[in-house]
DNA sequence: AAATTAAATAACATAATGTTATGACTTGAG
DNA sequence: CTCAAGTCATAACATTATGTTATTTAATTT
């Protein structure tokens, strides 16, 4: 049995309309046509479709009774269409992003939001974890852009690094903002939040202070930026931050200036290579990589 | 823009079977007519549908993305011809069905469950009402089959009757058992269980009584042969009622003989004229009066 | 590099879907 | 009852969709 699709919208049309004539109108054809379309799926079904009642087509109880489903097709064919041109426009999709916990709270949520706004259709999956993590869903391409740090270099992880300006922060009313630019010398005497002692971006803080012959005073050492301007906030001491994490405490009992020497942030944004990106997902990375340009030198 | 029924299942045939070849096996086609329906369904929908990878066809993101409501479409699609070839063997739809209160609990219940069991798709609304109200239903087209009594003619319904044998019931152990049929004369004594006394049956027992110069001791008056069963059951009198109700107490308490002379509980099957009736409503017509030949002469 | 397999393309047949023209059937008004 | 208006079915034909086989092109495997 082959039912048509055009046989449907026929169906639904003369149904809603009482006429033939009028289902001609509104499919945009001619009235031969949907009787012909009508007649053959009569045929095929094999029980009557309408019978006339005072001049109008009803419906027999046969064809209430499957009508439903047959709407429900029509609907979903008019959504898949819709659906389709939204994908097309790269206004819908899904993408699956995975990213450090510490871009999970703080820049993402707002590159995303704005991101979707201008996609109704589109939604998104932000799921955060440790480097390691994130690098093994590029290669397992079980996510199509990662947002990380420390990445080398994977065979079968397409990456782009971005260095983000570090800065020196510190209490809203310390004296430190007197000066322009701030070097270790000028905070040899103040209490240092930093991160872990085994990340990459201690080992060259705290080398920039060798060099500089001035004492690193750890005070308090956390995974993340967003926890060391917390603690700033609370006067516990002075950090060293990417400023992508300090612009967001400016007000907020936090003042910054830039550090020197320069310590950027390198952060690495990842996809898989094997698999082949939406245009969407491209389009994302790049607006991504766009909002971390005022943090770029 | 046109999509065709034939292109989704074309690009489901491919995600499921990573190959055109394969696709095409499965859909019974030729290599190159999937081919082509899947190149067009690119080009309509504008975004490539397919990344080749190990030599297997992996759909991309963008046909990832609507391929659930395509499966829901074809799915749909192939319910609809399942069910309407059940419609058409006349063991689907749905059947609404008026009548008196009597019937919805006694025999109508079982002529139903034996009909629907033959039936797997098939459904059906069972409403007691007033004989009034299921005239009023008839005339309205908002039942398909309604059951009533005492009708006599309406220019939009069509009615068929059917009389009904009455019989007398009495106690299992009373002294009636011993005639083999029953007369007004002989229950002349006892105290009579009918129907309402403005009911067309009581005037045609009443007739009887006084033709037969027999006095007729009215104790209760009930609405429904059922509650006269019920109560000939625990001794509170005899009665006539049709065949059909007693037929259902016998070995509960109760015992019935023909009666004299021959009062004929006529009940019509009635139906909306104007609404033509689905195949299997008629089928049901057909099989419910069947059920009531065993009571009739 | 050769052999094998998969997919695209070409050329064509058939079915589906559209058109216009026309005749048959309903319906409502006189 | 008859006529006018409207609705639908049918016929004859154009176009598009969907299928075929034969063949070329591209990818994969050996």
């Amino acid at each position: 049995m082959s039912l048509r699709l055009r046989q449907l919208e026929a169906l639904i049309a003369v149904a809603n309309n009482g006429s033939i004539t009028a289902a001609a109108a509104e499919l945009g054809v001619s009235q031969p046509a949907v009787s012909r379309l009508l007649s053959d799926l009569g045929k095929e079904l094999g029980f009557p479709l309408f019978n006339r009642q005072e001049g109008r087509l009803i419906p027999t109880q046969e064809v209430r009774f499957i009508q439903p489903d047959i709407q429900r097709v029509l609907e979903l064919m008019g959504q898949i269409k819709i659906v389709s041109q939204e994908v097309n426009k790269h206004i819908a999709g899904h993408i699956k992003v995975a990213c450090l916990p510490g871009f999970a709270t703080s820049h993402l949520p707002e590159v995303v939001a704005q991101f979707l706004a201008a996609r109704p259709g589109l939604t998104m999956t932000i799921e955060p974890d440790r480097p390691e993590r994130i690098l093994e869903w590029m290669i397992e391409e079980q996510y199509d852009f990662g947002i990380t740090d420390g990445f080398g270099h994977h065979p079968a992880v397409d990456s782009q690094n971005i260095d983000i300006r570090t800065v020196c922060i510190f209490p809203e009313n310390h004296a430190l903002a007197g000066r322009d630019v701030i070097s270790p010398a000028d905070i040899g005497e103040e209490k240092i939040i930093h991160t872990r002692q085994d990340s990459e971006f201690f080992h060259r803080l705290s080398e920039a202070f060798l060099r500089a012959q001035v004492p690193l005073h750890s005070h308090i050492e956390v995974r993340q930026f967003t926890a060391a301007c917390e603690l700033v906030c609370q006067g516990a001491g002075v950090s060293v931050v990417s400023e992508l994490d300090a612009s967001r405490y400016v007000g907020k009992g936090l003042s910054f200036r830039p550090f020197t020497p320069r310590l950027p942030h390198r952060i690495s944004l990842v996809r898989p290579l094997i698999k082949r990106p939406s245009m969407v997902t491209l389009e994302f990375i790049d607006h991504f990589a766009k909002s971390l340009a005022p943090f770029t030198d």
